[in-house]
DNA sequence: CATGAATGAGACTTCATTCAT
DNA sequence: TATGAATGAAGTCTCATTCAT
């Protein structure tokens, strides 16, 4: 009872940052206004400012929460002792998974952050810039280790993997490409298939 | 006397776009105004609503201008008789020379419209699909002629494909990466290297 | 512990007073914002409201509270049987030393309600107005006594008076002049000097 | 006929400044809204904005414009070969004038920014302070010559003689005296009389 | 063709005040 | 008494677009 009140808080922030999702994948950041969150989350207007500073706050905190999963998630992953087709395989596998439990989320996230590095997403080319070299990491290490070929640039490879995850996601969030649990699966065993198939090729001849 | 005026007209459209290239450029689409193009095209301010209807369609008309010509090398490319690899080096290196020619331009079109389908580039889905069909074509040519392994889909494949290409564009654009001759050559050589690599892999075998 | 609560009521009252003195002297009172006040005075937020009926009342009472002391500082100073000269070297002095000893208080009193006259202080003007004549009764009298001469409006010569003294003030509080006690003293003297040589001159004579 | 449009435009403008005091005398500055200003200047709300950045530019414009003058009128004054107390005559019966002849805008430059140092007039204290300074001067000049007693600080004097001007310019405002031609002649002669007065007495042997 | 003054809807944000606990 | 979450009205400023000249 004494801590209903905090309680509260928390949910309402929470209530806050989930109608938000709803309404920035459903009419997008810039057509959205403050008011249709509130209303999305049933909260008097000036509540979201109570929370936020800013409609471009709520933004930044719904990216920054997930990103920083996503960046523990490759890091955990970067540490198994696995070959680094297992390491992508499970990086492609975290980032479709997100895709697959909330659409809505991830939706906003490439759409509105990610690939909108122009506007909004310069805030946070740096927490993207980490990803990217995360994945460099990889990429790195296994060419250290003698199982990618040494003549691809890192970055570029992780640029070339990451790129094409992400164009994937922008293809099912707009429909331009069917998505389902059968094509999620297949999408991700062909991506790596395909990425490290090429990273791997000739590891040792050339 | 006669034939001034409609030249004139023709070049001061020109004028505008090319002014509009930059600013979009500089300030992004979003964030600037129709004076701020207006200004830099050094015409009065009304002027550029008497040749375009909004300013959504300068952008349009600047997209589709340069989009066209992608589509046309597109299906030049495929059209002579080379291999696969071959076609999408072309292709790959079309983008890119693209961006080396006129990065301000390219600039535009991906970040304010490619990567943007959620706001602007939603109206110009239909032709950056065909962008990504007429490069599908190509794969699945190629796996047809047994020259690529046919357990990719082709869209996937071409997803992967530009997706890499356009991150890498993004890289450039954002100053992830350095940009340069050197790296425009190198980069396209690796990029047609792994992704066609990994498309080539078992493609007998499997 | 009957009587802790009363007394910590009185406490409060006073603890929110004195903050508001010192963030309307720092931030203006339109400029803060009543959460200011009780972050300065280290309550909640609501509790002003359980004091105060608005932030106005807040300064309404910082006012009415400090210009009764003038006003009856005033009307004690006219009763002495003293010179008029001495009586308004008794009342510039107690406004000097008012100043002297809150200059936080006075900064605001002024600032925010005798020359502010158009917003706030319209609701203080009949008591502002008491503090005019109360020194035009002064001078008055004077006139009377044959001691100033009488061809000045008494209300004219309070509002000299007092304007004086105000700017002198107002000079101090946005630094035109330099203030120390060395100043107060000196400023009070010529003042005084100076309005009452002009009020005297020639009482006889014209 | 070719030269409508610039003019029109100078006549908007004037427009805008012209219904802006009467709008800022009756509301006052905080209290009325832009679209008041455009609604008594017979024009659209967003025009404000097309002449001027702010609702505060306006003020600005405002203030400064007739400050300019009376800082000029000053100067021209000083200069003139005539006793100080014919001087500080002019000069106040420059600001009474402008008063009688326009007592909106001057309730406005008072009220709004002179004495409303706190919040806008800030931006003005420089401004302010010329004025002060040139009264400083007179009255300087004055001592050097043996017409003004030396042991008055020429600014503290300057602060007497334009603050006992201002309280009653505030006074009329606020209808704590009446206005009126008698009034405006009599006031100034008046305060005159006894600040020069003060000011001049015992001159030749203190 | 060309100009740029004029329009006005729209969105963000602020913050005094209320009220349930 | 005390808290601070919740409310929502109000106002500034922006800027795409129109239109008279």
């Amino acid at each position: 009872m004494a801590s209903t009140k905090p309680e509260a808080a928390v949910n309402r922030r929470r209530q806050i940052l989930d109608a938000a999702i709803r309404v920035f994948a459903r009419q997008g950041f810039h057509a959205c206004r403050v008011s249709d969150i509130a209303r999305e989350a049933g909260v008097a207007y000036g509540l979201v400012y109570h929370y936020f500073e800013s409609k471009e706050e709520v933004l930044n905190e719904l990216f920054s929460e997930r990103w920083s999963v996503l960046l523990a998630a490759i890091e955990e992953v970067d540490a198994r002792p696995i070959p680094p087709r297992a390491k992508l395989d499970a990086v492609a596998g975290f980032i479709i998974d997100s895709y697959r439990h909330d659409p809505e989320l991830m939706k906003v996230i490439v759409v509105e952050v990610t690939r909108a590095a122009n506007s909004f997403g310069r805030t946070h080319l740096p927490e993207i810039r980490q990803a990217y070299e995360l994945i460099a990491k990889i990429v790195s290490d296994a060419q250290q280790a003698g199982e990618f070929r040494r003549d691809v640039d890192p970055m570029y490879a992780s640029m070339w993997f990451y790129g094409a995850i992400e164009q994937l996601l922008s293809a099912w969030v707009f429909e331009l490409l069917p998505a389902g649990d059968g094509e999620f699966d297949n999408a991700r065993e062909m991506v790596v298939e395909t990425i490290c198939g090429g990273l791997e090729r000739g590891a040792g001849g050339r």
